[in-house]
DNA sequence: AACATATCATCCGAAACAGATCATTGTCAA
DNA sequence: TTGACAATGATCTGTTTCGGATGATATGTT
């Protein structure tokens, strides 16, 4: 049965987060991406009732409805969907990130460069105090270290972009001028 | 005749480079895409074609064909089409941008850190290189501040990226331990 | 019961996507 | 000069994805 459909970057998430948490319906999934990959990897929420349909038509997890009320369905991961994902995991990914940022397509177009600061400014540090706190949150308990890890990469741009807008903002303080960034200090 | 379409990211994209350049084909909107935008705003060239068709329906631009030969289409910015990208660049955007990583993902799901690490520090090290050496070269010549600033967001992405994967590939260099990211060491 | 408000599930048209394919032009050797 | 082949340029096509809209159930309140 296996194998018939091409798997996506969506296929792998669904398949991850149900080998983390067993069972699931598309909306507990959707709960589970909000809360995680979610903040690095968006996806409509329609996703997450058409992605799990695809993947019981070829056989990675079996599908069971609810014979009354919402009609739920409950997926679950099979052999197959499991060794699917354990595949995908252990397999080597050149490929760099997409980014999309508005933001910064209006800054190339010469948008104002303080009205843009400012507001991305205000954002950012929302997302970036959002983050620090999560960290603090996951730092007391134990679990894989993946998630943390992947967070603290999140917290590091988070980081950065708010360092770059606030020079944008308020030119001339500190670094005297947003100079020609050199070399890094450390990571050589 | 305006208005009939609804204009998105990639729209602003093609109007913002016939703004800069003047009439163009979309194979000559192709070349700048991935001279510029396309570092940080990624689309099929496909689009390229079909998306200046889209906004001369709308009277956006305007379209003149080949009469033999290869039938280039050559499109004009119109007034409206430039009002409407002016009207875009003004606007505020308090969006953040969104990031597809699928190492992150990986590492998220608990793949081999070392592994990934290796792989996604000699791709992140080579795309750093090749956005520092355009930074010098854009460094000598005048021009707009817009495509600069962007490349600097650009590299400081890559830099703390660099130096994530770097720690992880080896651990206990420099920082002891990839421990919860503090504030910022340098450039705050 | 009647109503309001969450919660949950599905659908749908419009775009985006990736890549294959097709057509023209340039080039160089026979 | 022609024919082969590569490079360039344009278009087409089938699938997914997007991002709401819509609608149905459940829960709580009076």
């Amino acid at each position: 049965m296996t194998g018939e459909i091409e798997l996506t970057p969506t296929s792998y998430i669904v398949l991850g987060l149900l080998s983390f948490s067993g069972p699931a319906t598309p909306y507990d999934l959707k709960q589970m991406v909000t809360a995680t990959v979610g903040h690095f990897w968006s996806l409509p929420h329609s996703q997450l009732y058409a992605e799990p349909t695809r993947l019981a038509r070829a056989g990675y997890v079996t599908e069971n409805q609810e014979k009354s009320g919402r009609r739920r369905k409950l997926y679950t991961l099979t052999e197959p969907g499991r060794d699917a994902f354990n595949e995908w995991l252990s397999t080597l990914t050149p490929e760099l990130y997409m980014l999309r940022d508005l933001a910064l397509l209006k800054l190339f177009f010469g948008a104002d460069i303080g009205e843009l600061a400012a507001v991305q400014l205000e954002t950012h540090r929302k997302r970036l105090d959002e983050y620090e706190t999560l960290h603090t949150l996951m730092a007391g308990q134990k679990g894989p270290a993946g998630p943390r890890l992947s967070l603290e990469l999140g917290i590091r741009h988070e980081r950065e972009t708010v360092n770059f807008w606030a020079e944008q903002a308020h030119p001339g303080k500190k670094k005297p001028a947003p100079r020609p960034p050199r070399a890094s200090p450390r990571s050589g």
